[in-house]
RNA sequence: CGGGGUGUAGCGAAGUUUGGUUAACGCGCCUGCUUUGGGAGCAGGAGAUCCCCGGUUCGAAUCCGGGCACCCCGACCA
């Protein structure tokens, strides 16, 4: 490709909407452009990068075995309502009606769909297992579409599908996916960290993200400096506390004047946080409110609370609320006397405690010495800390770190959250109607190109894998108009052109440092340049992006060492 | 939706506080000449409903009211 022809502009100045370096690259180096907030158009080198990644996944997927196929962005309610995602899914779906006011959705997913379609295709045992995916649109109103093409309202996703008899061959399928997701991700040349995740409202028991850890992503990874323990922050596990021993005290109540915090309570008793429990109250959709103890010094983990008491939209209670539910105003909440009125949640850390501090339920009155059992009676008691950096690994004696990463890979065991709700069933060989057992997998492609440039850029520009490169080698013509060079780079291409090696020809009438500048922008992994002093030597300078070293080859050896930094037979995969 | 911020030419951006002729400047774009190994120089040129609607005023980019869009922080997620 000729740049003087190539549909691209760079930008030397950058955006002021971009805040991410990648999101800033992506613009910059003419890969996108922005429609609307989270909509975005892929521009030629944008796209080849979207292809070459779609095509490594696509053929890490086809080797599982699984089929590619196509199904439709646009859904009919009745499918939805049916699986009870309609209500559910929120105003992330985007809904609209066709002419005749019946309601349809754009897909944001296709559990739907897909079970739809297998419930009327598969009948026998004989045709499980069976694994289906596509590549394609989906669209998702996000409440906050950000940093480019990493969280957008309209994006491309390859999401697969696998359908089994059992338990069994769902963890076949599932632990098939695991290895092919690593793979793919590898081979874009991506850094990867599979951590334990929370099923969200997809829903099902196991899943685990994929995470290309990056200070752009949107997710805190929280992992074992020790073992290979590592999770999703709102997923992550910590082990519990060492019991306190000694007497119980007898309780009494201190009078706290306007101490409504943890460290004014700390300063006010001259005592450690970590001797108070703070009692939070909650709400959930039914209105039940739900008082959730936890030691003065942590945070609640509002993903694993609303998991643990199976409701989704739980919320902070407001001021009257509390003052309605305890008697007293905010800052003196505490568990004695709430059992009736209230779900009392204990974090296990605090029944390892003994003697502690809780509001009294009284303005301006704390209890000391208070302990479980004696004094109040909680309903669960389970692990519901945010975990942070210095908590001990649940899996060994180590210590857990967090890191921030963007999510691009997930995997579930779904089970049967929809076979069974939407009547997906098949007999097996005894005649017997049995339940099909289901696993779902995504990817996010137009992430993957955001989170690899994320990790392979530098302060010139993008510095690509080979594998996923628009292009493999940026030529650049010094000056265009001589024709002794315009002769060599003929020769060049053509050497390029029967090995396979893909190029982008900088013939433009610019001045050398344009093209050198937007050769480092760009980012291709090899830079070719020809120019007064090659006619001389009869030699082309090769130079490696990444490492920056540069060798100058004759025309024959050319190509071959362009093959040699692009990494053998990595590079092959050309769109 | 809550909090913070921004909207002036394709991009960056001054002017807005304190209303006043033709709305700066830089980049990019077009023409010409010179130049040509790390974002050239000179000369000329095109390009702006100053986000939208309404109001105040002799006069509004600027003041007032309403709306919209976009960005950042939180909840959602590939």
């Amino acid at each position: 490709m000729r740049m003087s022809n190539l549909f691209l502009t760079t930008l030397r100045e950058i955006p002021a909407e971009a805040e991410t370096s990648g999101h800033r690259l992506m613009l910059r180096a003419g890969m996108i452009r922005k429609l609307a907030a989270g909509i975005y158009s892929f521009l030629p080198l944008g796209y080849r990068t979207l292809e070459k990644i779609s095509n490594i996944v696509r053929q890490e997927m086809n080797a599982t075995g699984a089929q590619e196929i196509l199904l439709p962005a646009l859904q009919p309610a009745e499918l939805w309502q049916e699986s009870g995602r309609w209500f559910k899914g929120g105003k992330e779906v985007i809904r609209l009606k066709d002419r005749n006011d019946r309601d349809f959705c754009l897909g944001p997913t296709h559990e739907e769909v897909i079970t739809d379609l297998i419930r009327h295709e598969v009948r026998s045992y004989r045709q499980l297992p069976l694994m289906l995916y596509q590549i394609q649109t989906k669209f998702r109103d996000e409440l906050r579409p950000r940093s480019g093409v990493i969280r957008s309202r309209e994006f491309i996703m390859k999401d697969l599908y696998s359908f089994d008899r059992d338990r069994e061959g769902l963890d076949e399928s599932y632990n098939k996916m695991y290895t092919a997701y690593d793979a793919a991700f590898r081979r874009c040349g991506l850094q990867t960290l599979v951590v334990e995740a929370d099923p969200g409202m997809i829903g099902g028991t196991d899943s685990m993200e994929f995470m290309a850890p990056s200070d752009a992503g949107e997710d805190i990874v929280i992992i074992c400096n020790t073992c290979k323990y590592a999770a999703n922050r709102e997923a992550a596990r910590i082990r519990t506390a060492t019991a306190e021993n000694g007497p119980e005290k007898e309780m009494e109540t201190v009078l706290t004047p306007e101490v409504r915090t943890i460290s004014q309570l700390a300063d006010f008793l001259n005592l450690p946080a970590e001797r108070m429990v703070k009692t939070l109250i909650y709400r959930n959709g039914e209105g039940r409110m739900i008082a959730v103890l936890i030691r003065g010094d942590r945070e609640v983990n509002e993903f694993k609370l609303a998991k643990l008491l199976n409701s989704s939209e739980l919320i902070l209670a407001e001021p009257e609320e509390i003052e309605a539910l305890t008697g007293a105003p905010v800052g003196f909440s505490g568990p004695v006397g709430l059992e009736e009125k209230a779900t009392i949640v204990v974090d296990s850390d605090v029944t390892e405690m003994r003697n502690f501090v809780t509001g009294a339920n009284e303005a301006n009155a704390h209890f000391i010495n208070v302990n479980i059992g004696r004094d109040f009676s909680p309903d669960i008691i389970d692990d519901v800390k945010l975990a942070r950096s210095g908590d001990p690994c649940p899996k060994c004696n180590g210590f857990l770190v967090e890191e921030r990463g963007i999510e691009i890979g997930h995997i579930f065991k779904l089970g049967t959250r929809y076979t069974e709700a939407m009547h997906a069933v098949y007999l097996d060989e005894t005649g017997t109607e049995q339940t099909i057992i289901m696993g779902c997998y995504g990817i996010g492609i137009s992430r993957l190109v955001a989170a690899i440039i994320e990790q392979n850029h530098d302060e010139q520009g993008i510095v690509w894998p080979a594998s996923v490169a628009p292009y493999h080698v940026y030529i650049v013509q010094i000056s265009p108009g001589d024709e002794g060079q315009a002769e060599m780079i003929r020769q060049l291409c053509a050497t390029f052109d029967s090995s396979g090696i893909e190029y982008i020809l900088d013939d433009r009438d610019e001045r050398p440092g344009v093209k050198f500048k937007d050769a480092d922008l760009i980012g291709l992994p090899v830079r070719a340049v020809i120019g007064p002093r090659s006619l001389e030597s009869k030699l082309v300078e090769i130079k490696c992006r990444r490492s920056s070293e540069e060798k100058k080859v004759s025309l024959a050896d050319a190509a071959m060492e362009v093959k040699s930094i692009l990494g053998g037979d990595a590079f092959v995969c050309t769109i």
